[in-house]
Order: C-alpha cells, then sequence, then structure tokens
DNA sequence: CTGAAAGCGCTTACAG
DNA sequence: CTGAAAGCGCTTACAG
C-alpha cells in the first residue's frame, strides 16, 4: 500500500528503514526539507540556531545526500563517462591517469564503461548504457561504432574522441603525433646508414597504426628509398604479434638492417625473436618502436623509440570535454600533441649515455 | 513559471528542447508513459502494434532513457564505487583490470573516486561524495579514513576492503600473501649462503610493507639469524626511493651480501644505485623484489621477485562485494590470495633459463 | 529567514 | 493489455 494512500501525509515514511533522507534529518530537526537542503548546499541564510539544530541531525543520522536525487533535481551529475575497449596496457592507464587528475580537479567523478560488457549496440541504447548519468563522454579508441557515435551526437551529448576521429562531425579530437614521429623514428635510422627497414604494423584498420604506417613511408618516399612489400607485415600491438611478425619476416627470408615495430610492445617480442635467431641487436639489426612505454628503458638494448605523451593526452581530452560541456564550439581540428624522439641503444646510434638510467 | 501552474498539466512539458524525455516518447506514440516503460523494460506484455509505435518513436527521438531517474526509482545504481588514492603504477592498473572484468560481467559499472581528490573527509560527507550513487563500494589502500569507513558503515553501504583492514569491523577484505611471500623470498636467499641481507621496507603505516616486514624478519628468525637494524631503511614504494634507500644502505657502511626491496619498483631503483657505486648484480650483492611488475622480467638482470595476483585481488573484491550487495555476511577472515616465488638471476641462482623469456 | 509545493524522469501497484 | 497516479529524494521559485 505503497500507493494510494491520501490518508495522513505525513506519516508517508516510516522511520526509516534504509539510509536517512533528507526528510528524517528535517523531521530531527524540526525544519522544513527545504531548509535541509540550504544548509546543506549553503544555498541561502540560515538562522545560527536552526543551522546547528540541522547539522547535529545530520550528524546523528548519519546523513549523506543521495547524488541521484540531487542528479535528478539538477538535471547534471558531476561525472564523466569513459568508453573504452578494454583496460590494457600502460598505454591507457597513463591516459587514465591524465584523465583522473583534471577531471577530479574540476570536481568530476569518472564512470568507467567498458565496451567488452557492452558489445552489442542495442544493450548500448537501452536500459543499463543510460547515457544521461554522465554529463559528458570520453571516447576512447576504436571501441565505439561511428554509429553510437553519431547518435550520442544527436542526443546533443558533450563527446570527445581520444586516439580516433569520425570525419563529418564537428567534434573535439585528440591523439598524438602518430605520423610526425614514425617519420623522425625512420628518418633516424635512415640518418644512420640504413637502406632496408623493415615495418611491423599495428592492427589493421586503427589509426594508430594507419598514421604510423604514413609516416614510415612517408620517411622512405623523402628520402629516394622505394619500399619493398616484402618488408613489411601486420601486428597486433602486443609482444605475441610482434614476435610473429619478426618470425614471418625471417621466414620470408627478407633482407632488412633494421626494424621499425608500430609500438614498444611488438618491438620488445621482435627483439627476442631476433635474438632467438642468432640475430644481435643492434649490430645486425637495428629495432626502434613506439610509444616510451616504461619497459621500454629498462630492456636490453634499451629502446630507441618515440615517446607518446598520453599522460597529456587524458588531460587535453578532458578539457575538451569540460569546455564543451560548458557550451565551448568545438576546436577546428584535432589537437595533436608532440611526440619526442628517444634515442638508446637498440638502434646503434651511442653519443652519450646518460638517458639509460637517469638515477 | 516552472510551478505553481495548475492550468493544463498536459501541456507541463514544452515539446521538447534537450534530450527526449519518456513523455516524448510516450506522446509521439500515442500511449502512457507507462506503457513505454513496459516496453523498454520487457516487463509486461504489449500488443504488437502498440509496441511497434513505441519502438518507432525511441527511435525516431533517439530516446535513451535517463539512468538517472531510473536509478532513483528502482533505488538501485548498478554501478560499483571505487576509493583509491591516485591512479598509478601497474599494482593499481592490474587491480583495475581484475575488477573491471568481473564488474562488467555481472552488469555493472564503476565509478572512480580518487582520494586525492577528496582529501577532505567534509567534502566526502558532504555533496561531491554522495555516497548513494553506488551500489557498494571497494575500498583500496589505506587512502580512506578508519573513520570514514566506519561512517559508511554506519550508513549501511556495502563495502569490501582491498589491500587493508579494519579490525574491528566484520568487513570482507582480500589481499595477497605478503607475509608469507617476503618470508620465501628471505629463506630462498638464506638458502643461496646469504647471511646478511639488507632490507628496503615499504612506506610507514601501510599493511603490505608490515606484512612483508613481518616475513623478513620471521624468515631471519627462523633460520637463527639476528637481524641488524643497519640493515634495515624505510622506503616508499618507488623506484627513487628504492635508490635512496640503497644509497642510504651504503653511506652507513653497512655490510651485506644480498638485499630484499619490499617492492620491485624499489629493487630497480636500488640496483641502479649498486651498479653506479660498482657492485655487481648478483655477483657481489643478490637482490630480490616483490610484486612481479612486468618490468621485473625485463631488467638487467631479471629479477627474482614474488608474484602478487593483482588482477585477481580485483576479481575477487568484486565477488565479495557483489556477494554483500546481495545480503550475504561476510566471510570469517580476510581473503589471503596465494603469492608464488619467481626465481631469475638476480638472486644469482641460476637452475634454468626457461624463465627468463617465455616466448 | 523559512515552508509548501511542484518538478526532475523514471517505475509499478491498482484498477480497469 | 493499458492508463492514472504516487513515489523515489532531492532543489528552488514563490510567497510569506
Amino acid at each position: 500500500m505503497r500507493h494510494h494512500s491520501k490518508a495522513n501525509p505525513y506519516q508517508r515514511r516510516q522511520p526509516s528503514a534504509g539510509r536517512a533522507t533528507i526528510h528524517d534529518v528535517a523531521a530531527a530537526a524540526a525544519v522544513s526539507v527545504a531548509t535541509v537542503s540550504r544548509v546543506l548546499n549553503g544555498t541561502a541564510n540560515v538562522m545560527p540556531e536552526t543551522l546547528a539544530r540541522v547539522r547535529a541531525a545530520v550528524d546523528t543520522l548519519n546523513f549523506v545526500p543521495s547524488s541521484v536525487a540531487r542528479n535528478l533535481s539538477l538535471q547534471r551529475t558531476n561525472t564523466l563517462g569513459l568508453l573504452f575497449p578494454e583496460i590494457s596496457g600502460p598505454f591507457f592507464a597513463q591516459s587514465l591517469r591524465g584523465i583522473e587528475s583534471v577531471a577530479s580537479a574540476a570536481g568530476y567523478n569518472l564512470l568507467i564503461y567498458s565496451m567488452s560488457a557492452h558489445p552489442d549496440i542495442n544493450a548500448i541504447t537501452s536500459i543499463p548504457m543510460g547515457a544521461q548519468n554522465t554529463d559528458g563522454l570520453l571516447i576512447m579508441s576504436d571501441a565505439v561504432s561511428d554509429d553510437f557515435v553519431r547518435k550520442l551526437y544527436a542526443m546533443h551529448m558533450p563527446l570527445v574522441l581520444v586516439y580516433r576521429s569520425l570525419p563529418g562531425l564537428p567534434l573535439p579530437a585528440v591523439t598524438v603525433e602518430n605520423k610526425h614521429g614514425a617519420r623522425r623514428l625512420v628518418e633516424h635510422l635512415i640518418g644512420l646508414g640504413h637502406r632496408r627497414i623493415a615495418f611491423i604494423n599495428g592492427p589493421r584498420a586503427n589509426e594508430d597504426s594507419d598514421w604510423r604506417a604514413r609516416g614510415y613511408y612517408e620517411a622512405l618516399a623523402a628520402h629516394g628509398l622505394t619500399h619493398d612489400p616484402a618488408l613489411a607485415v601486420e601486428g597486433g600491438f602486443s609482444e605475441e604479434t610482434g614476435a610473429a611478425g619478426a618470425r614471418e619476416l625471417l621466414a620470408r627470408g627478407a633482407e632488412f638492417t633494421a626494424l621499425f615495430a608500430a609500438d614498444d610492445e611488438m618491438a620488445i617480442g621482435a627483439i627476442a625473436v631476433l635474438n632467438a635467431a642468432g640475430l644481435r641487436v643492434p649490430q645486425d639489426v637495428a629495432v626502434v618502436g613506439f610509444d616510451d612505454i616504461v619497459t621500454a628503458r629498462y630492456i636490453q638494448p634499451p629502446l630507441t623509440t618515440v615517446r607518446a605523451p598520453t599522460e597529456q593526452v587524458g588531460r587535453e581530452a578532458v578539457r575538451l570535454l569540460l569546455a564543451a560541456i560548458a557550451g565551448a564550439p568545438p576546436p577546428a581540428q584535432t589537437l595533436l600533441l608532440p611526440v619526442e624522439l628517444v634515442i638508446r641503444q637498440s638502434c646503434g646510434y651511442r653519443p652519450r649515455t646518460n638517458d639509460e638510467r637517469p638515477m
């Protein structure tokens, strides 16, 4: 008989079985809920005695306001959503760290939606996803379909694309200088005299992969080197696929004096395979990676790579999202964060050694 | 004039400026909101034509139900909260991964509260924290004060302690076998003939530190070795503090043939300092760490350590939390997840080499 | 300075 | 099979 009880509205609530609500506090302090709300939010002047009574009631009742009720009333949630494929690797962890720091500095919480849990668009469109418990969404990687992004856009959900793009929609986006970094790396190898440079790319249909591949081809072309298809294989941004890529190159009998792996993890896998095949790095083959994950510095030989500012990507992404929530128009173009060439020993170049172990 | 408009209740809502609500859908489909709710949730039989009309309306309006309204009505949020100090290191990232996997398998989302953003208990008790937008909380590490945990407990919030405890409250808790792992490690060193084993501990007042220290002392005592205070220093679970600890030991002129660092990161920092001082690892001093972070395998020499099942900790923590939410009584004691000794080269023991690079 | 009441957008026990 | 209405726990424009 929860409904249709017109009897005595003041007895509507039982003495409160579960957590205390604002009504319990109001009753205990002998004031209206409006007043309780005001002292909670400091949103109006309240008489000192009233204030004290309310505070006391809040204390004894262990009252914590329900943010879901508050959110519903205020039409904002103070939380930012994160759509990502799965938590994995240093790449995501570092980005998350940046996201976390500026989000919490701005008073926002983070809601993590794992796309692996919501593979079905329907599941997303329907209840569990409930896009409205979030003030804005960070869409990471290619985990989310273009269609779904368009749907969110049509709903006026503030959106920022991270490590991905979506031509046609005026959305803020942020990523790193993939092409430029790859080009610098390959040009460094060319500068060291290498002419036959193998390439283990990232997964097909991944934007990071695409740009890194372009950087590779551009560098070759810029230096009058034709690219030999036998020197390029596809990988998957993991040690295993890097190892597989190296095995395939060796199996093909491809001749190369240098190898560019599109990320550090693949470079590490590749080095293991090269070593196992009796090839020394960098004497027999120079190897370079991409990202500068922590391990890159510790592996033998220390890995020459390009530092991707993943944490900064996270920070900038949140800044863009907060701006979007505030109603700012999206920037005209994708924010491309600068990368930095990190020369260590795996490429065979040894000007100095300070970089190996900054301690 | 949002309120007090008794005029025509059916015109209460404008043609909808922002996102569509259930009322917009109901109007478009010429049914009641109750019916819309029913087709959305599949919670009752609906006539085929009605169903089709509603579906069409949902589609054209790009309707996504507000989960905050739904949560308020249902009195549950389908999200789990995570209270942690700050996102950092592989330790947290791995745990998060485990947490994520079982949470999303059970249909729960994750809300991350960074304690660095809410250092003030007041800030937590008051609005921003709003503990009620979460069905349960995972309390990681010592980020949260005991008092606050007690308050949450008093509010009947389902709780699980991760990597920490709180004697006196019957709360589910999960962590790893810190003491046992440390003891095995030190006994391994003793078995290799070491008698003077230095120790760089974790931060003071940290439970992992405490237990690892106990394991160290127990191992010494069990083998009749007295522990020399000059051989123990305090660190902070980071490369920097590991390096500082090693420097301090050297500065003291402490004599030792082995060193146990309470985590891998400190071991890595310490090795760098030892090397810089002209000491070879393991020939001059054997070094062991704890956790088995990814880098442990790649550093030179590969690090002997103990594998902490961080991902499993995350998984078990969520399982316990879901059980608590479902009303299960808390387990009688802390769940201690087993660790595993990982012998590599930094301790000087070389039975075989397969473990170095499983590729 | 304070209260009564409507509204935020859902769900669901009643009553057809 | 479907609708009217109350309720979830807050906030806030009105009106004292």
